[in-house]
DNA sequence: TTACGTGCAAAGGCTTTGCAGTCGG
DNA sequence: CCGACTGCAAAGCCTTTGCACGTAA
């Protein structure tokens, strides 16, 4: 179900692709950041992207991050998301593939679910209400299997839940 | 389609009730911060709230308006919502009164609406990745009805739109 | 060469926190 | 009275901006 990420080469590829074709630079920070929010699992912030490059000894400052970042989404490569965290979250985007959020509120693990039918309803329902479709979002909070299972546990032994 | 917000006057008093059966204070802040997320149109963020206040000459700290919104939404009267534009909007809930949101990217513009399949398919999908549903939100993005029409008048008169 | 990018540090915007004074029950 | 709340200002957190220097093409 859960879409993998793009190959990391594919979309440095495509990214330095989309630089040249509008005559911006390639740098290597900009390759790095990209290479970075593929390898990294799970929906990186830019925190984390940032790290993920320090503990490789690549050094890219936080303002370069951020921009990069920028340059990648608006390119359409990468997706941003706001899981009402208090920070935003990237996830590289292969093509055609639409997918919607399952988001654990004990461990923050996020899994990812497609349902075609899910998101033609969007488009109809905007349709309805003469809305002009352009996005959406659809996100489910809850626990994921492990914390579902580890809660069942703690209940079990004597009395009452926190 | 679209839900009222609830009667001022009955979230108040749940409100107030709330806080009472914790033997927390009653407060003339806290009531008039609650009061103003329910006559305050459109999901008005922290600050609109504040300044609705303010313009009724009733001078309530921002800390105080946090403080008491955290109140709201922890007591399940008002809801919370994040559409990634930096800041967070409130919106006081009629129980048993499910609806997701359109907004409106040219002018901010927020619409509800409700489909129970659609509430319901979100469980079912949760279930059969044996994640606990806890709750949910659905956004769509676009343009409203007014805005998509600008739109295409501002497209008809000469050649490319801006 | 030259426009654009990068690093650094400072500034910003929203939200939270610490603390002394105040007040509801 | 006492515990909880309020206002105020400072601090926090993520993100953006300004600017001098560096670099891709």
């Amino acid at each position: 179900m859960a879409s993998r990420p793009a190959e990391p080469d594919a979309l440095v590829e495509r990214f330095a692709r989309y630089l040249r074709d509008r005559r911006l630079p390639v740098t290597r920070q900009r390759m790095e950041v990209a290479q970075a929010v593929t390898r990294v699992a799970d929906h990186p912030s830019a925190d984390r992207i940032q790290r993920d490059l320090a503990e490789r000894k690549i050094r890219v400052a936080t303002a370069t991050v951020y921009r990069t970042l920028e340059l990648l989404v608006q390119s359409g490569l990468v997706r941003e998301h706001d899981f009402g965290e208090g920070f935003r979250r990237f996830e590289s985007v292969s093509e055609q593939d639409r997918h919607e959020h399952l988001i654990c509120q004990r461990c923050g693990k996020v899994v990812e679910f497609s349902n075609d039918r899910l998101e033609r309803m969007l488009e109809l329902i905007a349709d309805e209400l003469d809305f002009l479709h352009r996005r959406h979002r659809i996100e489910v909070y809850g626990l994921c299997p492990d914390c579902r299972r580890r809660d069942l546990v703690a209940l079990r032994p004597s009395g009452a839940p926190s």
